[in-house]
DNA sequence: GATGTTAAATTAACACTGTTAACTTAATAT
DNA sequence: ATATTAAGTTAACAGTGTTAATTTAACATC
């Protein structure tokens, strides 16, 4: 039953409740296994309504990514509040396995999914900036541990040194969420690091 | 033209030339842009014939990370015989980081794609077979380490030290493959480490 | 040599996918 | 009352993995 105009308050709404439904499929059957179908039907549309809120599937899940990614920011920010800089930067790297751990199938499709480069005008989100950029809030802590002296002398480029930190939080995390029930590996615990 | 019987050489033969077809597109175009027709027209086949080797993509997709798996643990093989084994434990890093980035399509699949577990009968592969198993290489490699005294003296477990550094690698090797091509973050060389 | 049998391969067909085009419906502006 | 128009629909397309039905050619037997 199709009536007509819709306030943009309505619209923003209708587009939400698309991104809950589809992330909830994706994260509950995996991106592939889900069909524009299937996504329409649960919030009682047809597939093609989709499609004049989303370009396509690759821009839904985009969209899906970009709430992700600024609740996770949202959530180090907090954290990104503490006194102490190496206690700030230690505790962004739990909150980072937490956030990964906790939510396993977003963490999926943030960073273990290869998409299409972004460009500007498909994403709101800031870079570089502290409240949108979750990997731009631990350049700035490591950036201030650098310049607090508590690295090892060797260490002095704090964009290596993020990058180097991101990525054994990654390798920890990913491996967990790709190979914990596999039986090659006796796995260790997590918190053991 | 289908003429009659064939010897099972010829059928391991075509088998082969059906993996090494597929692998090929697999790597170049992504897993799941490739269709089985184009396997199939690239050996000048019909799209139908290979489900006579393989009882489905995903079989087919098995197979190949079957005989990579093994590519991998035999690459490695050769460097598990050098002598110093800190040299060796480094070796088998840049090794792993080496097969990761020149087969990154191969990586994700073997590495950075969540399977159901795979059955023993699946998988020809032997556990804890150095000439199968590349983490069992690691492990061993980590334990004469160990037994050498060259780690800290905190560092204890030979699994654990073994998975801290699995995932390091992994971390740095699947970040690189998903978002390389991310303008977000200015990525730093590799070799950096 | 003709004939049936059988594996290898092919073409046709199915159910389903993302997506586009064409069409309906109902609320507003005139 | 009527035209306009956005929101939503159904119909249709090209392409997917896969299965069923069908052809083809080589062999074994008479």
């Amino acid at each position: 039953m199709p009536p007509k105009p819709k306030t943009e308050l309505q619209r923003q709404q209708l587009r939400n409740t698309i991104i809950n439904a589809a992330r909830d499929l994706f994260i509950s059957e995996g991106v592939e296994a889900v069909t524009m179908r299937q996504i329409a039907s649960r919030i009682g549309y047809s597939a093609t309504s989709i499609y004049s809120h989303f370009a396509d599937k690759e821009s839904l899940l985009r969209a899906i990514c970009d709430t992700d990614f600024l609740a996770l920011a949202t959530k180090q920010q907090a954290i990104f509040k503490m006194a102490d800089p190496v206690e700030r930067m230690m505790a962004l790297g739990t909150g980072y396995a937490e956030f990964a751990l906790t939510h396993p199938n977003h963490y999926r499709i943030m960073f273990m999914t290869p998409h299409a480069p972004t460009t500007p005008e498909q994403s709101a989100l800031q870079h570089n900036n502290p409240e949108q950029d979750a990997y731009f809030q631990l350049k700035v802590v490591v950036d201030e541990v650098l310049k607090a002296g508590k690295f090892r002398p060797e260490l002095t480029d704090a964009e290596l040194i993020s990058q180097t930190i991101w990525a054994a939080m990654h390798g920890v995390c990913a491996l967990q969420i790709t190979m914990a029930q596999d039986t090659w590996v006796k796995w260790c615990d997590i918190s053991a690091r």
